[in-house]
DNA sequence: CTGAAAGCGCTTACAG
DNA sequence: CTGAAAGCGCTTACAG
C-alpha cells in the first residue's frame, strides 16, 4: 500500500506538503505542487480514508434513512441523492427504518457512529416519540423528522392545484382519499385539498366532497375505491383524488374490476408521479414532485450546514394524463 | 468524546484490555470483563470506528452496486441485503451504475477506497470490458460481474418451469419475449425456455414458438406486445412468456389497448415476481425469484470469504395468478 | 491472562 | 510557503 510517505519521498517534499496539495489547501506553490501531483499519479496513490477520518472526524459519506427503499418514490429520491453525493465525491449509506421509529432510531445511531458528513432522513410515519442525540447535520426530507430542517414539496399547494384541475374540468362531486393523518404529508395534502375546495365552493355552484382515510398503499386504495364505487347509488362522485399514486392506482384497479370506465365515468388523480403513474391504464393524472430538486436541496442543506432549522418548500405541477376528463353529461 | 482510555481508567485496567473485551477477543477473565463492560455502559462509550478501521483496514460496511435502485427488483434485493447486513452490525453503502460499465467501475473503485468488508455487485448489462483491481471480497448477484463468484436464481430452470406451466395449460402457440442477449440472465432465461419447449415438442402435438428480442422494461414489452398482437391474422399465439415482469406488464398494457382479453384470449407470464406483479390487472402469473435467499447467500459469500469463485444457483417457483388460463377452444 | 508500547496513515498547528 | 512533529483512537504483537 502506498502512503503519503512514499509520495513525499518520490516528490522530494515533506508529507505535510503532500497532504496539503491533496486536501486542496491552496498554499503550496506551483513547482512543488506539480511534483507532488506527478508522484501521486505515478504511484497511483489513494489516500487512506480511514486515517483521514480519524484525524478529521468526518468521512465523505451521506447517511440516508428511508422507511422502505422498495417504495418507488423513495427509490427515486435515493437515486437522485446518490447522484448528487457522487458529484461531491461522497458515497451514500442506506438504511431502511421499515417505518418503525425504534428501528429508525437504531439505524440513525448506527449511521452516526460512522461519522458521516450528514444525515438525510425520510421519517417513519410512526408517531412514538424518541429522543435523539446526533452531532452531525441532519435534514429531514419529504417527511419531517423531529424538529430538524425540512426539505419537501409544498404538499398543501400541490393538493390545491389538483383540486383546481378537477374543478376546472367541471367536477363537483368529489371523493378525497387522504393519507395517514399521523403523518404531516398526509395532513398537509388533505388540508390543501379541502381548503381549496372550500374556497371554490359557492352556493350557486356547490361542491359535494367526501373524505376517506387510507394508508399510502395500493391495497388501501383498492379497498376504499371499492367502498366508494359500491355505494354509487347513495352518492356518486365524478372524481376521486387520492393522496398519492399508489392509492390512486388502487382505485383504478377497483374501478376496472367493477367495470367503471376511467375517465369516462370517473376521473382519478394521484400525487407524486412515480414511474408507474405513466404506465398504468389509463395513465394517471397526478402531481409531480420535483424529486431532483428535493434531492439537491437536501444535500445542499447538509453541506451548507445551515442549522437554522429552515423549511424549504419546493413546488411541482400537475401532470395531466388520461385518468381525468371533463364532465360531459 | 469518550475513548478507550476513559473506559480503561474508570475500569482500572489497561486500554488493551478494554479493546480486547470490545472485540470479543475471548481471553479477559470474568471480573475484569465485567468491570470494563460496566464502564462502557456507564460512560456510554462508542468506539471510534475510523480509528478501528485505520488499524484493521476493514470497516463494517458492505458496498452494493446496482444498475438502478428504482428498478423494483433491485430495490427488493437491496432491502433484503440491508436487513442481512444490519443483522451483522454492518451498514450498506449504495451506488448506482446507471447500467454503464464506466460509471460502474468508478463506483466500485470509490467504494473499495472506503475499505468495506466486501462488495456485492449486480453487474451493468453493458458489455464493454474494463479491468478491475480490488483487494476485497466481491460477489456478483443476479447478473454476473466479471469472473467473480455469482449468486443468482437458476434462470434456466425457472424459465423451463414457466414453459411447463404454459404447456400444461394446453398452450401450443407461444411467443417468447427475450431479455437483452448481451446479458447472461437474458440468455439463460431464453435458453431455458427454448430448450424446454424443444423437449416438449412432439410431432404428434407440435408447438409453434416465436422469439422476440426486447429490453427488460415496460416500454419494450408494450412495443413488442403491440407487434405480436397486431399480426394476429398471420400467426396467433395463445400465450406470451416474457423474460421479466416489466416486459409482461407492458404486454398486458398492449393487450388492454387492443381489446384482447387476458387470460381468456391470451395468457401472459412474467419473471421475477416484483411487487407490482400482484397488483396489475389481471394479476400476473410469474416466476418468483427467492429474493431473500439471494440476499442471504450473497452476504454469506462475503463473510465466509470463499474465494473459490463459486456459483450459487437458487431455485424459485411459478406463482400462478390470473394472467394465465387453460385453453378451452 | 494482562499491561506497556508501538504504530496504522493521515492532518494540522507550530516554527521558521 | 514548507518542514518537522505531534497526535487522532484504536489494535495487536510482545513480554511477563
Amino acid at each position: 500500500m502506498t502512503t503519503v510517505r512514499d509520495v513525499a519521498k518520490q516528490a522530494g517534499v515533506s508529507v505535510g506538503t503532500v497532504s496539503r496539495v491533496l486536501s486542496k489547501n491552496d498554499t503550496v506553490k506551483q513547482p512543488l505542487k506539480e511534483r507532488v501531483l506527478a508522484a501521486v499519479n505515478n504511484l497511483n496513490f489513494k489516500p487512506n480514508l480511514a486515517a483521514r477520518a480519524l484525524r478529521t472526524n468526518k468521512v465523505d459519506v451521506i447517511g440516508l434513512v428511508v422507511p422502505d427503499i422498495t417504495n418507488p418514490f423513495f427509490a427515486q429520491l435515493a437515486k437522485c441523492i446518490e447522484t448528487e453525493a457522487v458529484k461531491r465525491d461522497h458515497s451514500v449509506m442506506l438504511a431502511n427504518s421499515h417505518d418503525d421509529v425504534e428501528i429508525e432510531q437504531k439505524q440513525i445511531s448506527a449511521l452516526s457512529d460512522r461519522t458521516p458528513r450528514g444525515l438525510i432522513v425520510i421519517a417513519a410515519s410512526d408517531t412514538r416519540n424518541i429522543e435523539y442525540e446526533v452531532d452531525i447535520p441532519v435534514v429531514s426530507l419529504d417527511r419531517r423528522f423531529k424538529d430538524f430542517s425540512l426539505v419537501s414539496t409544498d404538499h398543501f399547494d400541490g393538493s390545491a392545484k389538483i383540486a383546481d384541475h378537477l374543478y376546472s374540468l367541471g367536477h363537483r362531486q368529489i371523493a378525497y382519499i387522504a393519507g395517514p393523518q399521523n403523518t404531516e404529508v398526509g395532513r398537509e395534502r388533505k388540508e390543501g385539498f379541502l381548503s381549496r375546495v372550500d374556497n371554490l365552493n359557492k352556493e350557486s355552484d356547490p361542491i359535494s366532497l367526501r373524505v376517506f382515510n387510507g394508508q399510502f398503499d395500493y391495497e388501501s386504495g383498492e379497498d376504499i375505491g371499492r367502498t366508494i364505487l359500491a355505494s354509487l347509488k347513495t352518492w356518486r362522485p365524478t372524481a376521486v383524488a387520492a393522496a398519492n399514486d399508489q392509492l390512486a392506482i388502487g382505485v383504478l384497479r377497483a374501478a376496472r374490476d367493477m367495470k367503471i370506465e376511467v375517465p369516462a365515468e370517473l376521473s382519478v388523480t394521484g400525487f407524486d408521479d412515480i414511474e408507474l403513474a405513466s404506465l398504468v391504464v389509463p395513465r394517471l393524472t397526478t402531481f409531480r414532485q420535483p424529486i431532483e430538486l428535493l434531492a439537491k436541496a437536501a444535500i445542499e442543506a447538509i453541506f451548507t450546514n445551515d442549522f437554522e432549522n429552515l423549511e424549504t418548500r419546493l413546488s411541482g405541477g400537475v401532470i395531466v394524463r388520461e385518468s381525468t376528463s371533463v364532465i360531459t353529461d
